[in-house]
Formats: structure tokens, sequence, C-alpha cells
DNA sequence: CTCTATGCAAATCTTTTGCACGAAC
DNA sequence: GTTCGTGCAAAAGATTTGCATAGAG
């Protein structure tokens, strides 16, 4: 019953899936995979683009969010909004939450485990279908209260 | 241990509370909250702007934000953010979360006492208290699935 | 050689801000 | 009369788009 998780593993994994689409494996996209892979925390498409243009400067920020937005149809990466900011990107990892600090704006992540209960509770009650990928609750984290 | 409801049933009182900060009751915040209180479904600031000028064309849309942002520290209205589009905006009634669907955008509101469970996990698992006025699950509604 | 992806610039959309004037108290 | 609120215009921040060209297959 749960969906599969990410099947791509590598940066060559993703790169395969895009032939297979008719898409191409280009150096920037190479780099900016490099850069979700490196690290998994929630960035801006700004920041990524800050990291990818530390090694290939003239790498467009259009560039960025073009391939960002292909790689989320893909399942790649997830892509998360909180509150009014800038949206975040992160590789597809394992199905979890986010916790949002008002205060302080820090990231929580928080294991699926706790959302089903509700996750169940809206599909009996209401027949909608939370996407656990995108589940972001605001509040105050324990630090800024 | 619930923080209180909000105190403001009309628009005088809440002009009243204005009036006690060193506020004023001015027309273009009586207007706007004329539509807030007329109908309580969730608008975005642009929305809003749109029946206030029907009323009074030149209220000018820096006005609406700015009234906005006061009557969401009053605790008046409720700003929610849904995915990526504009904040949107309603009168704080009963607590309570949002269901926001991904392919139809409409959004449903479902009573609080599904999410306490929830938001009681996150207080003792991980200290976070969530802000139970700004719940918000995307997903796909009954009709969308 | 073909067709996709990119860089660049400009446009779009939402929200915020500076400033001078008008109005509420 | 003060001080706060407003209109207007401009700025700011995030994201999208048009177009000509470079480059992957």
């Amino acid at each position: 019953m749960l969906p599969p998780e990410s099947s791509f593993a590598t940066i060559d994994d993703v790169l395969a899936g895009m032939r297979q689409r008719g898409g191409r494996a280009t150096p920037a996209r190479r780099l900016l995979l490099g850069v979700l892979f490196r690290d998994r925390q929630h960035r801006s498409a700004e920041d990524l683009a800050g990291e990818v243009q530390a090694l290939a400067p003239d790498v467009n920020i259009s560039t960025i969010y073009r391939n960002l937005e292909e790689f989320v149809r893909l399942g790649v990466v997830d892509r998360v909004y909180f509150g009014g900011g800038p949206a975040t990107y992160h590789l597809s990892s394992g199905r979890h939450g986010h916790l949002v600090c008002d205060s302080c704006g820090g990231v929580t992540e928080v294991p699926d485990e706790v959302f089903v209960e509700l996750a169940d509770a809206l599909a009996v009650r209401y027949g909608f279908i939370a996407d656990r990928h995108q589940f972001a609750v605001a509040g105050l984290c324990a630090d800024c209260r």
C-alpha cells in the first residue's frame, strides 16, 4: 500500500532515468545532483544555485529552477513550502514530515510514523489522501518557546 | 490550557481593540473588516482588495496588506500559506486545520480535534508547540483522487 | 543532424517600503 | 495640533518565460 521509496540511489541513476524520458545528461544537471546528494538539508533554489555556481559560475538560476522542477516531476526531489518564504528542495529520502519554527525558522525532520494516525483519520473521515512528502507543521521549536 | 477564542465578535469590537492600542478607526479598516466578516472563506490579499475596492475604488492594496498584518497581530485574522501561492486570510474563527487539494486547489476546513493527537505527540516527543491556526495538510481531496 | 537544455534578459507575481499628504483623536 | 493611516510609486524577492545558441545523443 505504501508508495515505493525513490529508486534513484546515485547521480547516474537519475541521469539514466532522464535519458529514458528523452532527456539529456548535462553538466548543469550533474552538478545540481551532486549538490543535492552531498547534503540532504532543505535548501532554497537560490542556495542551491550558489553551491552549483561555486563550481561552475555561469550556471544560471533559471536552469536550477527548470531542473528542480524536472526532478520533482521525476520523484527525485521533494519540494516543501514553509510559511511565506521561498520553496525548499531536498533529495526525496525516507518519508518524513517537517516541523518549522515560526521564531527561528529551523526545520526539524520527524519520522513518518508520527503522521500515520492523522493521515488515516483524514482518509477515513474526509476521503482526503494526505501527501506524506509535504507534511509541514508550523509552531515553536523546543529551543524557542 | 487552551488559548482563548478570538474576543472580537463584531467590526466595532475590533475597531475598539485597535483604539485601545493607540490605533484609529478608519473607513478602509471598516470596509476590510466588513468584507472579512461577510464571508469566512480563505481569500488572498488581492481578492480582499478587489472586494473592498468594489465599495471604495481608491483603497490601495498596500493598505490592505498593512491592515491584514495588523489584524493578524491582533488575533482577529489568521493567515495561512498554501503551497506556493499567495497567503490566504480569514477571520479567526474556531480553531481548525486545512486540507488543501493539490489538484483542484480546494480548501476543506476540519475541526481541531483531528489534530489534537498529533499536536500532543509533537509536544511530548519533540518539545514542539504546533500552531493550531496554521495546520495545513496537502494532498488529494475526495473529489480529485 | 536533430532536438533538448542553457544563458541571458525581461516579465510576472506577491509583498514590502519610503514619502508626503490627509484624516482621526 | 499630533500622530497615525493612506495613496502612490517604486523596490524587493521568488519564480517563470521568450528567444537565440550551444551541446548531447
